[in-house]
DNA sequence: CTGAAAGCGCTAACAT
DNA sequence: ATGTTAGCGCTTTCAG
């Protein structure tokens, strides 16, 4: 059975076809009456307006959600917040991924924009500003993880130096010392993203303890291979001194920190307090029990979301949200070694 | 800056609108001359056809991929696979979910279905199969998760009997008679799907073994609520009397399993045995560690994509591929305890 | 408040 | 081998 098109609508309801994309649109100068007729033939015929058929004129009222990876254990958690403050709208959400780990974003960007979708609610720490921009001018933009500023698309965050401080400092109350940071390769990260206010939060808390001469910095990536990680994680447990705390940027990557110490036979966190971000449910299992970071995934991406919405409907300003995080310790955080 | 769009390509090679398309089609009926002509002024113009605009004429070489959800840590080995085969082609993807656990695919689908994408493979195990077959009539469709056949779309599967039969016999050569099955709530799973035939597995190899009246089937389920599984979890293991081990049918379950033992205080391997199925990488973190039947993700999905482009390109007929599984076996399952 | 008509950017069938 | 033309299904002026 073919699909019923507009022309099929109008027909049946005995109308123009104007007159059922009003309804369709919920426009202005419509009767009572007329919406009726038009919604009653739109039920009997099945009808759905053809996207591709709408973008062409107007709006698809499709919304582009591009993501780094699949993998990484907090994207779903924002994803669901994107997707309650969705539900009450006539959106719907389309995703997208980069396509391997050496890729961009930008893939998946262009893709969603040969689609004339209404709007782009992404994440995406290693694209430059610029063309972040130029994007934005185009189709309405919010971003998580970047604090960009007058960059003509909204962006939505937690405190990442507050939060780094947060973890810098219970693993000092700790009496540990020799803390590192497990960030993002800077090359492939732009400078304003999240992972390098981390690691600024993370140089000035250790300065402020005194710890300066203790700052040891690893840059790992998730942009460079799939195993990048792994290979980092042994170049950590494998330094002299041996930090006694590491603070990473992200849950997985201090997952695959704590397999290879396992590997090492290095207990966490008799022998290394472990600490990540994003506190993701897989931190949650006991067997990990990883004390991380929270930033609220879920509210992150329900105000990108609105933020989203409002910029569609019209606000041209760029609007900021910072949301703070707050630690939530679990048993990957002990006490310092003593001395061997 | 405006978009470019066919027609200032045309004018800037001194060519007609048709010549270009041809180009972008990669059609026949056109001079070398004339192709290098073209390609040059869509670089120089940085052009990019309109999706939208394709698609309302012909095809948008944009393939939709649907899941139930990006929790799961098997959909991402899937998506590795689906994307190694897509690099060759021109086609895109773009990627869907249930918008809930209490959702189905069907939202994703329609949405997709509405911007008239080219193809789809999809995860959808709750999905009857004739509204499935429904749509495999207007869009070319391949399944991964499904064993249905004289469907109208292709599918790609493991073995799932197979799978649960090395599972189950790993486990009683383990000296286990107290096996359990965590599955999939039938009332919300297609009688085909995957899950439904590791459950015959089950069956078949325990009344093999003589092990009958010890079958014990909980069934749990995605589908309910995203904290279902923990409450199934926490079922299993206060039944009396309580299985020595239990076979999931998906990693993350046993996950969900593993950490609701470890708070009641149970010991895994020592006092309860966890096989999974998947075999995710989580699986192979150390503090995980979980056994669990390998059916190559990776695989699946590249070979789901070839189907899917085969049968873009014209084949009409089913086709159906299963590919072998394999135990892999790690510290989540041991020798059954001795009686208390 | 309603309908007629033009056109969005592309493809496909048809001429040349 | 190349160009012309008529739509695809919808939205959007603009008259009535």
């Amino acid at each position: 059975m073919k699909r019923a098109t507009i022309k099929d609508v109008a027909e049946a309801a005995g109308v123009s076809r104007a007159a059922v994309s009003k309804v369709l649109r919920n426009a202005y100068g419509l009767s009572d009456d007329m919406r009726t007729r038009v919604e009653a033939a739109m039920t009997a015929l099945n009808y759905r307006p053809q996207t591709a058929a709408r973008g062409l004129r107007g709006r698809t009222y499709t919304l582009g959600i591009v993501l780094p990876d699949m993998r990484n254990p907090f994207f779903p958690d924002i994803l669901d917040g994107v997707i309650s403050t969705l539900r009450s709208t006539s959106y719907e959400p389309l995703i997208g991924f980069r396509p391997s780990a050496e890729a961009t974003e930008q893939h998946a960007i262009d893709t969603m924009l040969d689609h004339k979708i209404d709007g782009f609610l992404m994440v995406a720490p290693r694209l430059e500003e610029a063309y972040l921009t130029a994007v934005a001018t185009s189709v309405p933009t919010v971003m998580i993880g970047r604090h960009d500023r007058d960059c003509g698309y909204d962006t939505v965050n937690n405190d990442d130096r507050t939060g780094a401080r947060l973890a810098v400092e219970h693993l000092i109350s700790l009496g540990h010392r020799d803390i590192a940071y497990f960030g993002l390769d800077p090359a492939s990260a732009a400078p304003n993203n999240s992972t390098t206010r981390r690691l600024v939060g993370y140089r000035e808390t250790m300065a402020a303890h005194g710890l300066a001469d203790r700052i040891s910095i690893f840059e790992g990536t998730h942009f460079r291979s799939d195993r990048y990680d792994e290979e980092v994680s042994r170049r950590i447990l494998q330094s002299q001194p041996r930090p006694t705390a590491v603070f990473c940027w992200t849950d997985s990557v201090a997952f695959t920190l704590m397999a290879e110490a396992a590997k090492l036979g290095i207990r966490v966190p008799d022998d290394l307090s472990v600490i990540g971000y994003d506190n993701s449910r897989l931190a949650a299992l006991p067997q990990l029990s990883l004390t991380s970071v929270d930033q609220a995934g879920h509210q992150l991406g329900s105000d990108a979301m609105k933020l989203l919405i409002e910029r569609i409907e019209g606000r041209q300003t760029d609007q900021h949200i910072i949301l703070p995080p707050h630690l939530d310790i679990k048993g990957s955080t002990g006490p310092v070694p003593a001395r061997g």
